[in-house]
DNA sequence: ACGATACTTTTTGTATACGAGCGGACGGCA
DNA sequence: TGCCGTCCGCTCGTATACAAAAAGTATCGT
């Protein structure tokens, strides 16, 4: 697409991810403008598609201020993202190529082999492997729109660092989740395979929620 | 929100819808602004819009093109639809009203007055009620977020005009799921009322892709 | 001293003007 | 005659300038 408004969101993406522009934030045109180096025209268009993606949200004649969610709006999204991804791993059982298998294999040992510790890099690479897991799932499952859809969903846990709050042993659970699942791809079970999808979910939830209550207020 | 931008998308997407502009169609801004007499700022700006909900395409310096879908793609759009909405639907089932209950069973009478015959206003009639029937539905849901990401899953049907390929047959058949589907929700069983929309949705798309093979080519 | 109102400031919304990229047409060359 | 390169025009992409709306502030009246 276009080179400043490309950038421009990214730029604005980048600082909301990273927690610069924090949650309620009123972003405005002009200073957004100023920090990515482009004039305001191309940010709004940035602005725009997070709007779109709701990470951001216009009032009528005051701007855009950045996402903010209640736990509710948090199980929302996770039930949500529960039900697509499910399919997703559903219709990628009698899909999936035997790579891709391979492929996933390769995230679930780099998890594994990050697992113990939890220095702040072996926890983004386990982030990231987690990343490229449920991307494959969801490129096997070969559904463009699921895809496009789904992609808002995927980063909100991100953006709030649900990670952060997960347990060595709650990684472990996660990544037994993710071998079962490809043995469920292997055996071409697609109920099986979006159970399991199903299950990871609404536990990386309920951790989410237990070790919030407990941290947080 | 804004005027002019509001005024813009309105158009644009009547005219996509009522179909003025075809498929496939390359809008350009200027002619676009020319025809809602704005300038060519919120003619963008709906544009992005018109983007996010997949009813238009972007290409990097060419603009915008009015989107156009493959038999395969529809047959994905009315999968997930399926799945939004039987969700939708289960969630309804345990948080319906009595008063929505009574609109849903308006809606259904509605259509079963206007289904001899078929005459355009009739259609246009039976259209709208049916719109009303599922608005109820994702209402009871209490979803904002499922709300918003059916939103364009629900209009592709619209623009397409599948409605005009039903015949009476299918509208009775389609007015007994809705009917059934009063009847979940009035026992509170959100699986039954999940069954009955997947069926329901499942039954719209095979009636599309007969009539269509019948009709088209 | 408190509240209301008018004015100033700040920020968004819209229009227009200018620059860049792409495609198509024309002309030159083999 | 057919192919390739260059040039021109069309449309998008970006910047800037201007108008409108809202928030904040100071002043005036009660």
């Amino acid at each position: 697409m276009s080179k400043a408004a490309d950038l421009a969101y990214e730029r604005i993406r980048q600082k909301i991810i990273t927690g610069a522009y924090g949650a309620g934030a009123h972003l405005k045109e002009e200073q957004v403008a100023e920090d990515a180096g482009v004039s305001r025209t191309p940010v709004r268009e940035a602005l725009r598609r997070l709007d779109a993606e709701h990470l951001v949200k216009f009032v009528p004649n005051r701007g855009a201020y950045v996402a903010s969610w209640s736990t509710h709006d948090i199980e929302e999204i996770f039930v949500l993202r529960a039900m697509f991804e499910g399919h997703a791993a559903y219709r990628a059982a009698s899909r999936i190529t035997s790579a891709a298998i391979a492929e996933l294999e390769l995230c679930a040992d780099e998890i594994d082999a990050q697992t113990p510790g939890q220095s702040e890099r072996q926890r983004l690479n386990i982030l990231a492997a987690n990343q490229r897991f449920h991307g494959i799932v969801l490129d096997a499952a070969h559904s463009e729109r699921l895809t496009k859809a789904l992609a808002w969903l995927v980063e909100i846990p991100i953006i709030l660092r649900t990670f952060e709050r997960y347990s060595e042993k709650d990684i472990v659970r996660s990544n037994q989740h993710h071998r079962e699942m490809i043995d469920a791809f292997r055996a071409r079970d697609a109920r099986w395979a979006q159970n399991v999808m199903d299950t990871h979910l609404r536990a990386a939830f309920r951790r989410y929620v237990v070790h919030g209550t407990e941290n947080q207020n």
